[in-house]
DNA sequence: GATGAATGAGCCTTCATTCAT
DNA sequence: AATGAATGAAGGCTCATTCAT
């Protein structure tokens, strides 16, 4: 069996057992015995725990940022009108793939917001890149929409990135209780989302607060 | 020097440490060290690793409850008028609440969010439990608020809890969001959240929905 | 069972097993259970395998020279006359207490001198320092010897280093034999020794000596 | 590659891995790694580990040996006179010899003289053959200087081979400190040890011993 | 003839946990 | 009430060794 393939299917195990232990708590023996190889071939080709753990947290950042790209990319009309969709619509597609692909592999979902998160350095840090990357874009969205509505700047930038915070945050958050609770399809909580921030956003746009 | 007080001191060490480095990294030698006593101390009054994690657990979801708590019934008229606050008054009061506690004891956010909610079982129940609670108060805080408006119940029970979730998770991740990044500050945060929801929650109370 | 006692238990049973096996063939399982205690209370003691074999190498080192010392100090005559003997006969008494002692502990030796000083740096050094105490006491000892012959000093520095070096490095050597090779006293390895290089050692302070 | 060349070329690589790490710490991986071949072919031709070090220290054995008894023959003179040189002549050659193998081939010394004697008994007993050869003939050599000086035979049978013994070991010795310190020359070592020993031999068959 | 692929076994180290005092 | 002393069990990692090709 080539080299690639082996490496895949401990890319898989892996991801499950941390998903499903912890880093710590996962054991290169599990992990070995459910890719159905043995211990020394999994160091042969991912050298230790820390590499493997980083491998995974990768490949699943990368599987979920290039998931999420194809959803907006793709849009709904089916990818023939490809970027003129206006920001909601944007924001609509990205949304449902991401839901969409946190509850099709939730392991590799608790492995990135749960588990990478939290064992340190080496790890949080190649998370936060991806996490970056998504926030970004939510900002740009969010930007766009403001342009869109003709109005006066009135969001400052400081202001668009908090929202595009909280908007990820809250996306974060759902995904986990989503997949939690399996009565929630990713397309409610997509539905969800989009309801709870477009208005706020569309209220900010025009400036309307909420003082105490 | 008597039992209870002891028992504390063991608990304020175990949750710095857990908080610290992890369920599975922190060893019950750092733990009993940093708490000034034998390890067969600590065993003796907490039998065991996993139950002095959920004493730890225990202790701290009831101090976060507690500190919403007197914060929404406190108010902003310093205790006497209970109960008379409106909704979003009290929606205000209780995320100030709750970003101000999780600021001043981040070990404790982190052992409550991050650490019990992914070691499985016996631990992540105890943290459901607190935030079913949290979640219910949020959910009726809506419902009044629509009551309050006078509007026919145009928001489904079902709808309400989704959005309860939704703003719930949020908090949840801008409280690590502003304990992990210095320069936001308790009310900053709470301001944030107070914006991009109250204004989203106003519109779908006035039945304004975002559709595809 | 007080701490120091188990500490030389361990101390024991690991010099016996490097002696036999060697450094990387030598076994904590072995040497803890040879010492009849289990394995993490040689780590508590000794904390790896690498100061366990560096305690070895300071504690034998330490004996041997203390053997040596305490060989010459109290001389033949049974401890009167002290300081007072002539340079060949507090050689005479080091090298048989030097015999004595590597035949008494054959293991201890083989630490010493065949297995820390193959095993690179961090136990090189080690032996190495001892090393030059004896290899010091032994030139003292013969420019004491060339001082006690009224000779005008023939022999350059230098050269009584070469031969100090060659006098310990065959001692050495022997030490190995004598212990090999079970017809060989320590007094018969001493008497070869003396009697081979004191003779040579005269004529090279008359100034003869060998030339092709 | 016909296969005599290769197995010399897996020799050359594991007498300078094993000289360098260790027989245990030596791994079979980089052998064959700086062999030039695979892991594998190591073991078709050499079958094991064990027989791999046992092959190592035959070639270099042989290889001391003959190095020399080609310099004992060859003399000073260029070969022409064999046999015909005095002992001392001899003795002195052999020590050239002797030293200057040995610096040139370090990593094959160490092999020799610091692993395969510290490895038990397979090993052991491999060099012990080779070093009995080198004594007889030290033994024989030292005879013979007896004779040359027409003495009667001062020296018992039993003291002519402790003499040989030490001479040998402190040789050994010498080698190991000249290769270890640069700034010794093999003809240097030879020297020192010439002087040290001849004169020493010499007083003894006059019949001067020292004694206590 | 030669090797890429794979593993059983073992070693160093750590940790939660328990007695005897 | 409190602890010094001690351990069973397990985990990360490495290595000599073997097939199928």
């Amino acid at each position: 069996m080539p080299r690639a393939v082996r490496e895949q299917q401990m890319l898989d195990a892996a991801v499950r057992i941390f998903g499903q232990r912890g880093y710590r708590a996962a054991s290169m023996d599990e992990i070995a015995d459910v890719a159905g190889v043995s211990k020394p071939l999994v160091y042969l080709y991912l050298n230790s725990k820390e590499e493997l753990f980083t491998a995974c947290i990768r490949r699943e950042a990368a599987a979920l940022v290039a998931a999420v790209r194809a959803g907006v990319s793709g849009g709904e009309g089916g990818g023939g009108v490809r970027g003129g969709l206006p920001a909601d619509r944007q924001l609509w597609a990205g949304l449902q793939a991401f839901f969409t692909h946190t509850a099709e592999r939730p392991d590799a979902w608790v492995v990135l917001h749960n588990q990478a998160r939290t064992q340190g350095e080496p790890f949080a840090a190649e998370v936060a890149v991806m996490r970056e990357e998504i926030v970004a874009f939510v900002t740009s969205l969010i930007a766009e929409a403001a342009r869109e509505a003709h109005r006066k700047p009135e969001l400052a930038e400081r202001e668009v990135a908090g929202l595009a915070q909280a908007l990820v945050g809250a996306a974060e958050s759902l995904a986990g209780w989503a997949n939690g609770d399996a009565s929630v399809s990713a397309k409610e909580a997509a539905a969800t989302l989009m309801n709870f921030a477009w208005a706020g956003l569309g209220e900010l746009m025009e400036g309307r607060r909420w003082v105490p």
